[in-house]
DNA sequence: ACTAGCATGTTACCTACGGTAACTGGAGTC
DNA sequence: GACTCCAGTTACCGTAGGTAACATGCTAGT
């Protein structure tokens, strides 16, 4: 049979296309989420085209190039997520898990949640995302099986858990998005503030003095 | 003083502005956030260069146009964290007004929500968002707001609003955006689901058999 | 009445981007 | 040696954001 010939070629087309992703993630690294195909291609010591021959479109080389950092960070997150430690804490790991990423690689993560920019000119309406799920879908439904497969939430399990996933990743990444920015506590800090809300805290807290309570 | 004259025109120009920015929300609402300076021109009746007198750039204009919305919406939400009703019934009527709100008109939402499409070529690094904070930062401190003037949070109390404001803001964008994609619900109960999990339903869960619990 | 200024509008152009067609050079194969 | 395949190239297209330079019309000052 062929197949040890093709296996050859394609063994190197794999090795070329992962060097080529290498070089794509120093420029997103350097130049943020807007980095253009000349840029990578140029930083790989290659032209356009082979950057087209091998992802189709920009689509598939950052869904691609996103793969690779989301599949890194959901593995995190799942070693956080099944720490043998009481749910508070593994909550907490979780949430410090993301954060601590976030923090390591900001262009990183800037990219990783803003792969539809610039939608393609020539295109009619937006397939965009064709490729990829945004990484807060993939967390959301990550996090939505985890605490059905958990949790005993009575009748009508399944869609709660979802709408939770969701919602506890959005706080998250808002969170952590304005904490980014502006760091006005510590890590720490703000891991406990995040899971102090998620514990209720909100509804326990008193009424300020000097009328009913938000 | 020539105060008079400059008022009479500037007022024309407000008008125009305002004219301007009209059919600029009609093109977006047709056309989605992709919307080209040309094609906003076009439906305005004038040709590009006016736009750029009027609005700098296309942030500008995207600045412009979102403050409209942003307002808007911020001004409902204002309502309904202020109404005479008690915590919880406040809680849910904000999301509910949020959630109405995106469902109501999902192109506008999605252009408020990305704004920032599309990093200018010529420009080093990225400046954008150097007009219009994006609106989730604003929601969200607009809330923590809210949460530090009527809670009793004890010390520390200003951080720790300016966390949950934040994070529950992102919490109901999140769950938003996935629920306007998939409907898997109606609009009272993933208020209700959301209203839950801040009140810290999900500390209270019981494990489900088998195991230790999330 | 004639001109100066000024805002409004236009056409024509620049640069940069995503994407593609068509050509080139070298490896292996019959 | 001719044939094919593959990586790679140059050169180009269409469209986008953005700008310069020119035209037009209104109001004001003399």
């Amino acid at each position: 049979m062929d197949t040890t010939q093709q296996t050859d070629q394609q063994r190197s087309a794999d090795r070329r296309r992962r060097e080529l992703l290498e070089a794509a993630d120093r420029v997103v690294l350097r130049d943020g989420p807007g980095a253009s195909m000349n840029a990578i291609a140029a930083e790989a010591g290659i032209t356009k085209p082979i950057l087209y021959r091998h992802f189709g479109d920009k689509g598939g080389l950052y869904a691609a190039l996103a793969k690779r950092h989301t599949d890194a960070l959901l593995n995190s997150l799942r070693a956080a997520l099944d720490a043998p430690a009481e749910r508070r804490e593994r909550v907490e790991a979780t949430l410090d898990t993301y954060l601590a990423a976030i923090e390591a690689r900001p262009q990183v993560y800037r990219f990783l949640m803003h792969p539809g920019d610039s939608v393609s000119p020539g295109d009619p309406g937006f397939d965009v995302r064709k490729h990829s799920l945004p990484l807060l879908r993939l967390m959301g439904e990550e996090l939505a099986q985890v605490i059905e497969d958990r949790l005993d939430l009575g009748p009508g399990s399944q869609q709660l858990a979802r709408v939770w996933g969701h919602g506890i990743v959005g706080m998250m990444h808002a969170a952590g998005d304005w904490w980014l920015g502006e760091r006005p506590c510590s890590r720490a800090e703000l891991v406990r503030s995040l899971a102090d809300l998620l514990w209720g805290r909100l509804a326990a807290a008193g009424d300020r003095v000097g009328g009913p309570g938000f």
